[in-house]
DNA sequence: CGTAGAGATTCCAGTAAGTAGAAGGTCAAG
DNA sequence: CTTGACCTTCTACTTACTGGAATCTCTACG
């Protein structure tokens, strides 16, 4: 197969697929005599497992870690659970970060009446979060 | 004030803020004899208001509009509503999904027993979402 | 006066994970 | 023989900083 062909494939376009080659995410591709990469299922099902971790917000290191685990048929359940685990938590902490972010402007925007006039409460507050609330 | 004072106060670091200025984000800080950056109260200002949106996930080029509309006092407030509520989009659209990712991502972790044994639903998963989750 | 340490300056390079584009080689069809 | 799709490599750009090196300046202490 050429890269087109797995890119399509797999669902990982061929600049991606050449950047992973690149950094070692995965193996050197085979080359035809026309210097054309080439690639088998074995290839494939590699790229498709790195698009899931991917799709899971695994970041590029622990793909490459899952792949290592993956290749490794000895490997302890526990230690892929451990990577999975630890990134289950920094997704959960991205997404109380994110949530805290939307509180705060949901607030904000809702006390913004939106119209032709310049009042603006949003701005208020980023230009003074000590502004007294109590009063109004 | 100097850089480092500045940078205390309003909590922005101050390889950020040469940074913000080589970005054109805040004007060129006034130089003294010596060639150090002076700040005035008014840059100071500015500077929490940058962190605080900043704060809120909102981009640098986000800010930088923000900071446009905060400097004219005629802004309707409409547009700034507007510039709200696009990014509160993009939080929402973020929020979605990195909890579609932490759900599936949660389910395998709940099925992996994590021993020593090597039998691993989370990769078993990634290298073939396929697999036949009615047999047991 | 000398010097140590803190704080300032500039510039260069690196981070994450690709994506865009340029310049050029290859292949299949008409 | 040419056209268009596909492949190659290379460089550069993206976001928002951050770290480090080399060098200057200021202040305080002995």
């Amino acid at each position: 197969m050429n890269i087109g062909i797995v890119a399509e494939k797999s669902g990982v376009p061929p600049k991606t697929i050449r950047y992973y080659e690149s950094i070692g995410l995965i193996p050197s591709a085979g080359r035809r005599p026309n210097g054309y990469r080439t690639y088998d299922a074995i290839d494939m099902h590699t790229l498709q497992f790195i698009k899931r971790a991917r799709g899971l917000g695994f970041s590029v290191e622990e793909v490459r870690d899952l792949l290592d685990l993956w290749r490794d048929r000895s490997r302890p359940s526990a230690a892929v659970k451990a990577l999975a685990m630890g990134h289950l938590e920094s997704l959960e902490r991205k997404i109380a970060e994110l949530q805290t972010m939307r509180e705060a402007l949901d607030t904000l925007v809702k006390r913004c009446r939106g119209d032709d006039r310049p009042d603006c409460p949003i701005l208020d507050d980023l230009a003074d979060s000590q502004e007294d609330k109590s009063a109004h």
